[in-house]
RNA sequence: UGGGCUGUGGUGCAAUCGGUAGCACGUCUGACUCUGGAUCAGAAGGUUCCAGGUUCGAGUCCUGGCAGCCCAGCCA
């Protein structure tokens, strides 16, 4: 049967507001029809997951109506940006898989066109130098429910605020001595349009022009500025720039000069995590985590090192949407953009995290068999590889009980199961540690006729164990995970909390003594696999030649352990 | 009685000009399985913030409330 061509199309896919202006946009043939964006971050740290959300939404957007996005660094505060960080961002951003050409912009490249603009506007009796200081700038803004007053310095004459601004930028002030302001209106319910500082002084040495500046422009009237000399039609920011919005237009309109659209969007939270850079900041340098590439931080770096995927994330931002409602993913979104990712590409290898060691009694002394192990059955081109087995094994602590809770179908004493791509094997006898009673080895026989995990009488068994050859074995360090706080929403504190008092005292555990299958003696730093029963797991840099260290960037889905967490809970 | 923005299953996002609420994640079943993975099939879960109004018909329009977020840096 074929499908009539008349068939009922299927439900174009949805268009997220900011796609739905651009359309408008360019139906009314705005621009041209030309679509121009930016990712304008400040070097003053790292890039998360947050920043990929707009990165995505930026870069995206072009793509799709085959225009172009900058990457701009707004580097106005000398104070708190430094040059590393603008390598992180631009590792990070090219490895998320974007590309701004030949659009590597800074703000700071444009500070003398700020300067000659902010001239424009003293010129045009919209701009004037005040000498009011910061305390009393502040108290003559008024309130959020009452009107602020006009400075005393506002009706300075044009010729005037020219040579005090002049001398401003020569150097003569010192810092916070004088701003140059914009003359709005001191009365407006929008406190950004009460005369906003559009220059304050600032003899700080910047990081890209050096001493060549002592004055530094503000936000708002950079940024605009930016855009505009960009050519960017599209300028989508975060809500808290909604009150901006207003202010971006008058500068624009007042310079006469080519006027960008602000929209503004829902910046991403997660459940379980921090994402405000100042927490980001205190969690390094109270050395709280181990540095802004910590595989728990939800810093880009760190997502790499945990071995997350660049794949994963721009699956994982496509899936979340863009709005203006302040929304909090849940965490579990993510890791099931992650194991969907690695699910496909992960090769599949054995390592046992808690070793327990199993001798098959009826296995000969000192023979070594290779057995044929899938690489990846999601991927059939990923081939096989030869395995290791000899009589004395490492399975999981875990996959043994000595008194099995019902639908537990692991191995106990007298039960079955299969060693995966091997044998059948059967627990005969338990040995235990006689001071702590803690179990330290199984005595297992084992059904010659099982090799390669197969029964040829047609015998079933309900489990099937990882495991790992003694003699072959290498050791590894394993890292294991979890959330980096314990509340859903770690600044929910009690009355006078502080949110560090959430953070998570197991988010990280170290299994140091690992053993995993010889093929991964070599594997290189952010080499990914799949543990078969356990997670993907990721090279980490710290490794040597004779100790592998590897992350767990995310556990598979567990329905065992859910529901043993389930049980415990009640 | 400062201003701006936002309210849709547990979570996030849809629903064209008003046409009778859909997708994903999560949760729970079941099937299958040499990963308790993956896959497949299914289920539960909604006064669309509330109250009025317009209309044959309202998540969409109107009026009035309520709740949440943002704003008083010479930060961005």
């Amino acid at each position: 049967m074929s499908t009539p061509p008349t068939a009922p199309q299927k439900k174009a896919p949805s268009r997220n507001f900011v796609q739905q202006i651009i359309d408008a946009d360019r139906k009314a043939g705005k621009n041209g029809g030309r679509v121009h964006t930016r990712f304008p971050p400040e070097p003053n740290g790292y890039l998360h997951i947050g920043h990929a959300k707009s990165i995505c939404l930026n870069f995206g957007l072009a793509v799709q109506y085959g225009g172009k996005c900058n990457l701009r660094f707004d580097d106005t505060n000398p104070i708190k940006e430094e040059e590393q960080y603008v390598r992180s961002i631009i590792e990070d951003v090219r490895w998320l898989g974007f590309d701004w050409e030949d659009r590597l912009c800074y703000g700071s490249d444009y500070f003398g066109k700020m300067f000659d603009c902010a001239v424009d506007l003293i010129n045009k009796g919209k701009a004037y130098v005040c000498d009011l200081t910061a305390d009393q700038t502040r108290e003559y803004r008024g309130t959020l429910t009452s009107p602020g007053k006009n400075s005393p310095f506002r009706d300075r004459g044009v010729e005037e605020n020219l040579d005090l601004f002049e001398r401003m930028r020569a150097g003569e002030f010192p810092d916070g001595s004088r701003t140059l302001r914009a003359k709005i209106d001191m009365a407006s319910p929008n406190l950004n349009m009460r005369d906003p500082v559009m220059y304050r002084i600032l003899h700080a040495g910047h990081h890209r022009t050096s001493e060549e500046w002592c004055i530094y422009p503000m936000y708002d009237w950079a940024h605009g500025l930016e855009d505009s000399v960009e050519r960017i039609t599209h300028s989508i920011c975060t809500l808290e720039f909604e009150n901006h919005r207003p202010l971006y237009d008058w500068f624009l309109d007042a310079l006469g000069v080519f006027h960008p659209q602000q929209i503004e969007f829902a910046r991403l939270e997660l459940t379980y995590t921090v994402m405000s850079k100042r927490k980001l900041l205190e969690l390094v340098q109270e050395k709280l985590v181990g540095g802004w590439d910590d595989p728990r931080m939800p810093t880009l770096s760190g997502l790499r090192r945990r071995g997350v995927t660049p794949e994963s994330i721009r699956a994982f931002c496509d899936r979340i949407g863009v709005a203006k409602f302040n929304s909090t993913i849940d965490i579990a979104t993510l890791q099931n953009c992650v194991r969907e990712d690695l699910n496909k590409r992960a090769p599949r290898v054995m390592g046992v995290l808690r070793p327990l060691r199993v001798v098959i009694e009826n296995y000969p002394e000192n023979e070594v068999e290779e057995l044929d192990a899938v690489n990846n059955p999601e991927d059939p081109s990923a081939g096989t590889r030869k395995v290791p087995f000899s009589r004395v094994l490492y399975i999981e602590h875990e996959d043994f009980m000595e008194e099995p809770p019902r639908k537990f179908f692991r191995l106990a004493l007298g039960r079955e199961v299969r060693l995966r791509y091997a044998y059948f094997i059967t627990c005969r006898d338990v040995i235990k540690d006689e001071s702590t009673g803690e179990v330290v080895e199984l005595r297992c026989s084992y059904d010659p006729a099982t090799r390669g995990g197969d029964s040829p009488d047609g015998r079933k068994v309900k489990a099937t164990l990882h495991w790992v050859s003694e003699k072959h074995a290498v050791d590894i360090e394993v890292r294991l995970y979890n959330h980096l706080f314990t509340k859903e929403v770690p600044d929910s504190t009690e009355e006078g909390g502080d949110w560090r008092e959430n953070l998570n005292p197991e988010s990280l555990e170290v299994l140091p003594s690992c053993k995993a299958e010889p093929s991964l003696a070599n594997a290189q730093p952010g080499t990914r696999f799949q543990f078969e029963r356990k997670g993907y797991f990721c090279v980490d840099p710290d490794s040597t030649s004779e100790k592998r260290v590897f992350n767990r960037t995310v556990s598979l889905r567990d329905s065992w352990a859910r529901a043993q967490k389930k049980a415990a809970g009640k």
